[in-house]
DNA sequence: CACTCGTGGTT
DNA sequence: TAACCAAGAGT
């Protein structure tokens, strides 16, 4: 609920002035050039002294990034935090060092590394982009928005992104920092995603012509650093005196947003089932739809209902007859971004040569295929309480 | 446009 | 600790 001034401002009185605070839909000015100046060359200034040295980014002063790693970093950090992508980042680019050697990777070895990073459309698009790229273009990333943007898993801010730091064009980078620093800096009390349009347009008229890639990075380290979600560091920021949201001690509280749905808990049981050689049984989840394409250990149907009876789902959903098998004691638990899961994981052994459809993996061997953390949870879960 | 889509860190 | 959140995109 944004909160709305007690009395609305009169434009028509010059003895009362629309506040800079005012934030109604579309009622928020955008900066003169004038201020717009003042602030881009505060922010360069401080993002020339203080800018975080990050894998992916050039040295200070060095010409402009190829896109291919920029790019990979950009596919990685989107929903995802910096400590995160890291490690993956250094992998990923260490075994494919570039567009043409990704684009010739195997699906399966692509989603293997990528697993554990989350949201795994972002692991399919990477592959189908790599190899539009080789295929359509040459090897090179096209070098304007339109261009990328119309590549699999590049959306509006991943295109903006690598056009102004790669190809030094001006381009409204906005990503969630961004969004928050805007609704701060100009006091937009109107609440996300509704004030989407109006955060872009602030954007916007602080974006530069010079030094366009640099001030996007900018804004976007400042929000990541300084102007965080919870207890942002107002004294160290170069936009304190101007910050509107600041002066009305609203700015911790910006960009309000409408309130999220609870999460229902959905339950299930999973079968961990091994071959007499003590092989495992693992599937792979259908193509699209919630942790596409990536591996898992069969299970019966996650619903938003009490914990299924174990031997009703051994009977009702196990992938092939069950009759040695057991409850394990403990429920494994995960978060997903819409709903919380519960699984009951029976344990059961199987003949030698079993008809069913999936593959066969030696305990030894599950590190190297494409499991998501909630099925490691499992893993884990089995080798701790089922041995 | 509202919903789906993961995970780990922070408070 | 439960809630909030992250360099969003696809449908």
């Amino acid at each position: 609920m944004a909160r709305r001034a007690a009395r609305a401002p009169n434009p028509a009185d010059p003895a009362d002035p629309a506040p800079e605070a005012a934030s109604g839909p579309g009622t928020v000015a955008p900066p003169d050039a004038a201020t717009a100046a003042d602030l881009g060359a505060r922010l360069l200034a401080w993002y020339d002294r203080d800018r975080r040295d990050l894998p992916w980014r050039p040295a200070p002063g060095a010409p402009p990034p190829d896109p291919y790693p920029v790019w990979l970093s950009e596919i990685m950090l989107q929903q995802t935090t910096v400590a995160a992508v890291k490690p993956y980042y250094v992998r990923f680019l260490a075994r494919w060092p570039t567009v043409q050697a990704l684009a010739a990777a195997d699906d399966a070895a692509v989603m293997a590394e990528w697993a554990g990073l989350g949201y795994y459309a972002r692991a399919r698009n990477l592959l189908k982009c790599a190899r539009a790229v080789v295929a359509d273009h040459g090897g090179r990333f096209p070098d304007t928005e339109a261009g990328l943007r119309a590549l699999p898993g590049i959306g509006a801010y991943t295109a903006a992104a690598i056009a102004t730091i790669c190809f030094g064009q001006r381009a409204v980078v906005v990503d969630g920092n961004v969004e928050r620093v805007m609704a701060r800096l100009f006091a937009v009390e109107d609440p996300l995603p509704g004030a989407k349009p109006t955060l872009r347009r602030l954007a916007d008229a602080l974006t530069p012509t010079a030094r366009a890639g640099d001030h996007a990075q900018a804004v976007m380290d400042l929000g990541a650093t300084l102007c965080t979600p919870r207890a942002p560091a107002c004294g160290l920021c170069p936009w304190m005196a101007a910050c509107a949201g600041r002066r009305a001690g609203l700015a911790e509280r910006l960009p309000a947003k409408a309130p999220k749905a609870p999460r229902p808990t959905r339950r299930a049981v999973a079968f961990w089932i091994q071959r007499k050689d003590g092989a495992l049984l693992l599937r792979q989840r259908p193509a699209s739809g919630l942790l596409g394409g990536m591996m898992e250990v069969p299970s019966s149907p996650w619903e938003a209902a009490p914990m299924p009876d174990p031997a009703a789902a051994v009977a009702a959903a196990a992938p092939l007859p069950l009759s040695d098998w057991r409850a394990l004691p403990g429920l494994v638990a995960h978060t997903f971004t819409h709903f919380h899961l519960e699984l009951t994981v029976v344990m059961a052994r199987v003949g030698a040569n079993p008809r069913v459809r999936g593959i066969w993996v030696p305990l030894t061997e599950l590190e190297g295929h494409a499991l998501p953390t909630v099925m490691r949870k499992v893993i884990r879960h089995a080798l701790t309480k089922g041995f």
